[in-house]
DNA sequence: TTTGTTTTATTCATCCTGTGAATAAATTAC
DNA sequence: GTAATTTATTCACAGGATGAATAAAACAAA
């Protein structure tokens, strides 16, 4: 991940791929619209992205049949020879991936139950690199230009470390050089939910406008942070680690070792763990359960099992105490509410309503939005293969320019 | 306060004036090194601003005696005619007021003792500006260009609204537009801990780079956000409630209505109140205590007062996990502890300390440098004046330039 | 005094970007 | 075939940043 500040042109460029990623095809003159760019400056941007074999124009086989008059626009869209991109998660005890082309068009992706927790780090890179080989290959992938690969904990993006991870147990680890050795591709890595949010926001312009608070809910609980449609970045160029902000003295275990931490409530390994409790299971273990054992906890609360009921409710009060956090610290245009856990998000939320309402100014409240968007361990991929892809971009502007 | 996207002309433009209030008068090869411009380009900022009456070369008297051969430099600084702005800081029972000339020095400044709580809005203004033009009067001020004010409160500093206050009790109180009709002066508003996080941050470089929270623990409990030296905005262009964020479900009374809020326990008026209330006093107030009172207060808890040192303990631990959600949500890199509350740092500092390991991830607090500045109201006034002067220097460049 | 040295400041030609206006291109409508 | 319409390019120009050359203002030394 590039931190060096943008040339107008580099902002420019950037724009205007982003938009071509999102909106698929466009003619100059819509990119000029979408933008608010001139024409002439339109054509002088894509000339060159023509020219560098970026972009191809669209051979238009004329789909309004003639119905309008005038020259008929020719769409740009990414050149196919300019290879793919895969994109990885690593989940508590699985691995996530995609295969997507320059366009950000999906064209493979599988995941593979592989357990990551405590193998050293360099069985841990091992096991990823021959993940992600196997899968290209599978996947008959060619020309893979960059990895882009997304975890849970504190990541460096600039230098692609892992300086904390709960679920790889790791600290400082070089993830990125790592892998790059093994597989021969760069590789770049972002936060999970930072990643998650950056993908959502690509869907929504509202999102990308003002300030928007992404809070992921699911293997763990996780914050994107976007100002402006761009991912915040903290000290050593990270994200948030606001799932571990530890709201009950003395609340649950957490993964990450401390008590009481927002994601000990939420996570569905906290809901799976405490479940068992209740069914006085022997020996809860902290690894992720399956969507389908997740869906049973939920159907059984739905059916009005009162222990289930108080183990959402309290969830719920925390995510509420959270969001709360969250508008009095920020102040954010948009909050979102994402990630696999909002599959309860009935059973959360009077709750959660309740505690947001204690936690918070009314006149505050007021001033943000608060949404659900219901999105799988898909969007997330999506997410980090996207900032991997733009990066790729940047890399062959400068690559150009030198 | 404006917030249009400056062009790069008014970046460097604001860049420059930045420097030379920071540092005094600057030759412009001192400029040039200070800010990586090249002398070129400086010259033809400096032109203008010459030409624009902004700027006047220093008579240089010839300070170093004629020890350094080559042409000497000539030293460009703010011209005394372009007038000056007035600070303003209303606090709970007092108003703090200071002159400044174009330069940002210090011509004089004044406090007037005067509760302003649950004053009509009318009122309020009135009160207000009978009070500034007082001061403006008393201290001689000519030609005046605006005022800078700076209150508690969520404040929407593009339109001088005050959203919310819990002192001066208002909801969507234009205070700019009234105090402007009644003053004939731009007014410009601000939240009081965000005009005290970038006093603090002009006088400190290190805090100018990358991202910085400063709390300022004093009258009330505010978090002054900036990321690259500029201030962080919210949702309505303001800055952040943080004190009032929540801590302790079933914590003390705070004056915007909650209960536990980081106030509520920081605050000088909760610290005096709970003191009373150890003492068994009768009807403890929400006025703010003076300095007197609070020295006091704090001279009996070092002298042993285990009640107080209670409140000290419980104060600290509740700054500990304060800083400690900042930490894990944002991950600064510096993190600023200011204002007057920072006299107690002592009794403050062993709960402080334990709560903040208890609430974060070792890695990631290692990641912030914590450093308490002694700052009392003054710096405030000063961040606010500040501000108002950046602003009129943007005024007055769009102005040349229509 | 004169000439050279040193440091500061300006000027100038140039590059880079972005833009409005004019022009060209490609199509439909009549 | 001509007019109308929409899309795309070209061109001249403006604004801003910069390196290099030049000018300016001092001191140092012969």
């Amino acid at each position: 991940m590039t931190t060096l500040p943008l040339s107008s042109r580099e902002t420019a460029r950037r724009r205007l791929l982003d938009a071509l990623r999102r909106e698929g095809p466009l003619a100059r003159v819509e990119i000029g619209q979408h933008l608010g760019m001139s024409p002439a400056s339109v054509s002088e941007l894509t000339a060159s992205l023509l020219d560098e074999g970026i972009l191809v124009t669209e051979e238009t086989s004329d789909p309004t049949g003639g119905l309008i008059r005038g020259r008929p626009k020719t769409r740009l869209f990414f050149a196919e020879s300019l290879g793919s991109v895969i994109g990885v998660w690593t989940g508590f005890n699985r691995i996530e991936l995609r295969l997507v082309d320059s366009a950000g068009r999906n064209r493979a992706s599988r995941h593979v139950e592989r357990p990551l927790r405590n193998l050293g780090s360099e069985e841990l890179m091992d096991v990823l690199a021959q993940c992600i080989s196997a899968f290209a290959e599978e996947s008959g992938a060619h020309n893979v230009r960059a990895v882009g690969l997304a975890c849970q904990g504190y990541v460096d993006t600039r230098d692609g470390i892992v300086a904390w991870s709960p679920v790889l147990g790791a600290r400082d680890l070089p993830l990125a050089s790592g892998l790059r050795e093994r597989l021969g591709q760069p590789v770049l890595m972002e936060n999970d939910a930072s990643a998650m949010a950056f993908a959502i926001a690509q869907r929504n312009a509202d999102l990308r406008s003002g300030r928007t608070a992404c809070l992921m809910v699911g293997d763990g609980v996780g914050l994107g942070f976007l100002i402006q449609g761009e991912l915040y970045r903290g000290a050593r160029f990270g994200g948030s680690e606001f799932g571990h902000v530890r709201l009950r003295r003395s609340g649950p275990q957490c993964r990450c070792g401390g008590r009481g931490c927002i994601e000990a409530y939420l996570a569905d390994y906290a809901l799976h763990r405490d479940a068992q409790l209740i069914d006085h299971r022997p020996a809860p273990t902290l690894l992720l359960p399956g969507e389908e054992a997740m869906e049973a906890i939920v159907a059984q609360a739905r059916a009005g099992d009162p222990a289930l009921l108080n183990l959402f409710q309290a969830a719920g009060e925390v995510l509420g105490d959270a969001v709360g956090i969250l508008i009095q610290t920020l102040e954010p245009d948009h909050i979102v509410i994402c990630g696999p856990g909002t599959r309860a998000m009935d059973l959360l939320r009077p709750s959660f309503e309740a505690a947001l309402e204690a936690q918070t100014i009314p006149e505050l409240r007021a001033l943000a939005t608060i949404q659900v968007v219901e999105s799988s361990i898909d969007l997330l991929t999506e997410g980090v293969v996207m900032q991997a892809l733009r990066e790729l971009d940047l890399d062959l502007a400068r690559l150009k320019a030198a």
